[in-house]
RNA sequence: GUCCCCGUAGCUCAGCUGGAUAGAGCGAGCGCCUCCUAAGCGCUAGGUCGCAGGUUCAACUCCUGCCGGGGACACCA
């Protein structure tokens, strides 16, 4: 609708022009892209233009006068009931109420389609999100990565994308050797043996089952004794830190662990880990509702080579150079702060190295653009990814890196810890369990993502009344109410009579309903531009006040068969919108509460 | 020290990529069920938009500085 009304403006701005009331320049000018906004005043029109006051300068007349002048040489519309200028020289448009009333008859049409773009062509869009390291289960703070990535795919979806959803699974690093050996240690504490567990490693209860697992299939084959294990390596830190090194012991245990089990040994357990941590990723999103297309491997990149093809590249176009034995992408070339290694003195390719070939991958099929989300403490890797973009060719604007906030976690008012150590509430899969999946994806994506946040699970949880998502799903439910009550007293609910009586929805409340169902799909697009999904949150919130305030005013199931099927149309069409919304941000849409 | 995010009503946050009287929820106060789920609705109170400059016909929105909160600055992953 706001297209068809840009058009109109545009046309009439251009005869003003071709009749040389106002100069040429005017539509040449940026300021020209006419537009349209929703009217803040409802008496005054739907929507509303500022265009005149954004020309009145270059076209050398005061806005009011130009307003005037661009509502006159408007071309009537059957869309449009009322179209007039409003000082300061803003220009307000009415609709026609059949263009409202018709609006109903599209949702009704359109059913889970209704707001969601199916373009001919549609641009590839690749959406990373979550990628957590597997050495250890998601925690709250993934959490919102993950509601924020799955709803801000499903919103490119809906406004007409191919979102391809990927995971990057660090398989390849440090960490997972970590997490090898400490499920190994663990492993040999099961078998009898004892030794002392460093403090680098890693403690959950998952490490144990881990090592539960490997036993059980395993038996003592991958065990050696504790003199074996620790005989001659450099001191782990003490409790307190003032002496040994953590980092020093941890690396020469993983290399004793490979020397003791042999390479084929350490596989075993390095995988065994490794695929019970996807598992357990792979699980409590699903669970969350959060699926992928691809779960993409970074060993593979290093398998296949492409991680020495992309630095290759890099060093053909001039962009490597070597120096401390090390070789560094100069990444200051394309305004880093500083230059990067991406091959160690030890001949060991960094993790950046990866990052490089990952980025070469994304843009090679075609993603435009690549999108990452990362956590707020990862901005320091724009600049540097932006540069690795240019260095290899590519248009730095193809990869997109949106920054997701940390949220905190309270309870009534009181912060909880997050770290792992004190461990009083840290695992998504634990806040799944304490407030239900949809409550959680709600609240996370109901802040703009860019706002810290704080998640009070007193609120989320117990004080269910004042729910926002409850609140959401309720009007649904209500709804479904209004038809399950009909059914019961016997009586048929016709669309076609509603249909054909659409035009009896005259009160405020139903006009207000319609222009919310009208307002969805600009919300969708706008929603999925700004990668904001809160506004599809705040959006929804207000459809829901909309029908409960209908609700509470008119009776819905009157006598009157035309009247009450054209109600009952009314509510399909916003039942069936509340529903889109709600899937795509993840939430169930009940029939009852 | 450099960089990023944030500072709007008692609290948690919106504010549509500068526009017409700054909004919502919670909390506070007052009302509304012989009637379709009161997990609801209506009304009232409450804000020098952190501070100081600047750009503009127009600034919560853009720029600069300062103050305050959070975070990042590895041959870690």
């Amino acid at each position: 609708m706001k297209e068809v009304i840009q058009e109109l403006l545009g046309q009439a701005l251009h005869q003003l022009v071709k009749k040389d009331y106002l100069p040429g320049k005017v539509t040449d000018h940026p300021a020209a892209d006419i537009e349209i906004t929703n009217c803040p005043d409802p008496a005054k029109g739907d929507y509303a233009s500022n265009i005149a006051l954004k020309l009145a300068k270059i076209a050398g007349m005061p806005p009011m006068q130009l307003a005037e002048m661009l509502v006159e040489h408007t071309s009537r519309s059957r869309h449009i009931a009322e179209i007039r200028a409003d000082s300061p020289g803003f220009i307000n448009v009415k609709l026609a109420d059949n263009c409202l009333f018709k609006l109903v008859v599209d949702v009704l049409e359109a059913g889970d389609r209704y707001g969601h773009k199916q373009p001919e062509q549609r641009q590839r869009i690749c959406v990373e999100f979550v990628s957590a390291n597997p050495t250890g289960p998601l925690h709250v703070g993934h959490g919102r990565g993950a509601a924020y990535g799955a709803t801000l795919s499903a919103l490119l979806d809906a406004a007409g994308y191919d979102v391809h959803r990927e995971y990057y699974v660090n398989d390849h690093g440090r960490q997972m050797d970590i997490l090898a050996v400490s499920v190994w240690l663990r492993y040999l504490e099961l078998c009898g043996e004892q030794v002392s567990f460093p403090v680098s490693g890693y403690r959950g209860d998952y490490v144990y089952d881990i090592a539960r697992l490997i036993r059980n299939e395993h038996g003592d084959h991958l065990r050696h004794n504790r003199f074996e294990v620790s005989d001659q390596l450099p001191a782990d830190a003490s409790e307190d830190g003032s002496s040994g090194d953590k980092e020093k012991h941890i690396d020469a245990l993983i290399r004793r662990a490979r020397a003791l089990l042999g390479e084929d040994g350490f596989r075993i357990v390095f995988k065994s880990a490794l695929q019970a941590m996807l598992d357990n990723i792979r699980t409590d999103l699903a669970e969350f509702g959060v699926e992928f297309d691809e779960w993409f491997e970074e060993h593979k990149l290093d398998q296949s080579g492409a991680i020495d093809d992309a630095i290759q590249r890099l060093r053909d176009a001039g962009h490597i150079y070597e120096q401390d034995g090390a070789q560094w992408f100069r990444a200051t070339e394309f305004g880093d702060t500083q230059d990067r290694v991406v091959i160690r003195d030890n001949g060991r390719k960094t993790y950046f190295a990866s990052d490089i070939a990952y980025l070469e991958s994304k843009l090679k099929r075609g993603f435009k653009p690549a999108i990452y989300s990362f956590g707020a403490d990862h901005h320091g890797y724009i600049p540097r990814l932006k540069a690795v973009a240019q260095g290899l060719g590519h248009d730095p604007d193809d990869i997109e890196i949106l920054l997701v906030q940390f949220a905190n976690l309270f309870r009534g008012g009181e912060r909880l810890s997050m770290s792992t150590r004190s461990g009083e509430f840290t695992e998504l899969r634990q806040l799944r369990e304490e407030v239900g999946n949809d409550v959680a994806r709600y609240y996370y994506i109901m802040r703009s993502h860019n706002q810290h946040m704080d998640f009070d699970l007193e609120l989320a949880k117990e004080n269910d009344l004042d729910n926002p998502i409850y609140y959401i799903q309720y009007a649904h439910a209500r709804i479904a109410s209004l038809f399950r009550k009909l059914e019961a007293e016997g009586v048929r609910y016709n669309q076609a009579i509603g249909i054909a009586s659409i035009k009896l929805l005259t009160n405020d409340y139903e006009q207000q309903l319609i222009r919310g169902l009208l307002e969805y799909p600009e919300i969708i697009q706008s929603a999925a531009e700004k990668r904001s999904p809160h506004i599809l949150a705040h959006f929804t919130h207000e459809l829901a006040r909309k029908l409960h305030s209908y609700y509470n005013a008119e009776r819905i199931l009157v006598d009157d068969e035309n009247l009450r099927n054209a109600r009952m149309a009314l509510l399909t069409a916003t039942a069936q919108v509340l529903r889109n919304a709600l899937r795509i941000m993840g939430c169930s849409a009940p029939e009852q509460m």
